[in-house]
DNA sequence: GTTAAAGTTGACGCAGCGTCATGAATGTCT
DNA sequence: AGACATTCATGACGCTGCGTCAACTTTAAC
């Protein structure tokens, strides 16, 4: 009666802990899928589960709360596949298209997830602005600040173009989970080549910004 | 005692009608800049006005159809700038400058109700998906495919280059109003160049897209 | 002035919210 | 091993908002 096969040493508190928390968030995971964001109530949720109501805010303090660790397991997954586009890239080509075909790659495999974060059978929507998603972007624009620094970029605004870049993103990927006609390959390379052909014509900063 | 002063011939009936309407649209805008869209409820709607619970569902069905009303006042006082911007434009050069650039003045000059529209205090954010603001982005849509259809802009798929052109537009929008030393100028002339620049270099339709 | 239609009102039943006293399970110390 | 302390699950509780509906008031029609 020893040698249990869970991760080791922890002990059982800890154990049911991480547990719950998971069967919490699967639940919720679930029930935002079928009911949507906005028609989801708490309750729904610790329904869908072996536990008590009372047990729900030991975890979370409310559904947006848990709504933003499902978006930080969502970017989580993401944000290394976006990483690893960028680094690879040898020049500023490579970063632009890797990034986009990475990100228009995971939404269409995982169009779930992406309809249910970006937008619910209601009016209703959920800002994507959880840490790991800021920090995400972040990411993005300290890349492009480092393309400027080694002039592989015109030294134009980087937060207009990281809002800029993030803004197509979504938009596109909006279309891509709905048109089904729309290859992951064929909106990259539109997004793509808009950014390459564009950002040559960016207003430099020394031109236009009056400093800070 | 007669000549009202109110329109014309209307009965009293259809009078107070378009009165409580109104009345209930304006306590909601009031009351979801103050709390918040995800914040406030029905009842506070109607408690901000001289009405009673019970009349609030003979006008709307939620508070989400009181928001969308919101949605479509403001989606009709842009689209007319927008459509005039477009008209007027004598090459597409104009075309894209100008409407980023009502766009975007529209945004700075109604900080307000901009915020209140795109994002609230909470994480909590509405899809702007009103019949209105549908309109406005199909109307743009046809103008691309006009301008392709003049020849004025390569031939590559209209749906992405207004979602791009959408998406860009809403996500500057967001920096210029959190971004103090950001100018209209500079982001108009920001998104202008980036699209102007980008359109050549986008696929054309007959090299890429397999068909419909 | 009488009657019909339209619209307003607030009380009602129902459901979700977040809290909290209770008790069970786990960890600790001797 | 047993006794005590700690942590945490539980579900009932009071409260608030929801949408409805029967009664009433106001306007329109004749």
């Amino acid at each position: 009666m020893s040698a249990e096969p869970e991760s080791r040493g922890r002990g059982k508190r800890e154990e049911t802990k991480a547990s719950n928390r998971q069967a919490i968030i699967d639940a919720a995971r679930r029930v935002f899928a079928e009911l949507g964001y906005g028609a989801t109530t708490v309750r729904d949720i610790i329904r869908a589960t072996k536990l008590a109501s009372g047990t729900f805010y030991n975890y979370f303090k409310s559904k947006e709360e848990v709504f933003q660790a499902l978006q930080d397991e969502t970017a989580l997954r993401v944000r290394p596949r976006l990483r690893a586009e960028r680094i690879r890239a040898r020049n500023f080509e490579e970063f632009i298209s890797g990034s986009f075909r990475a990100f228009f790659d995971f939404v269409k495999t995982d169009k779930v997830t992406f309809a249910t974060m970006r937008e619910n059978q209601d009016l209703e929507n959920v800002r994507i602005d959880t840490p790991e998603v800021i920090a995400g972007f972040d990411e993005l624009r300290v890349d492009l600040e480092l393309a400027i620094k080694n002039g592989v970029m015109p030294d134009t605004d980087p937060d207009l173009l990281m809002a800029a870049m993030v803004g197509v993103a979504f938009e596109v990927a909006g279309h891509l989970v709905r048109r089904s006609d729309l290859t992951v390959e064929h909106a990259a390379k539109f997004a793509t080549a808009l950014f390459l052909g564009g950002v040559q014509a960016l207003p430099r900063r020394s031109e236009a910004t009056p400093s800070a």
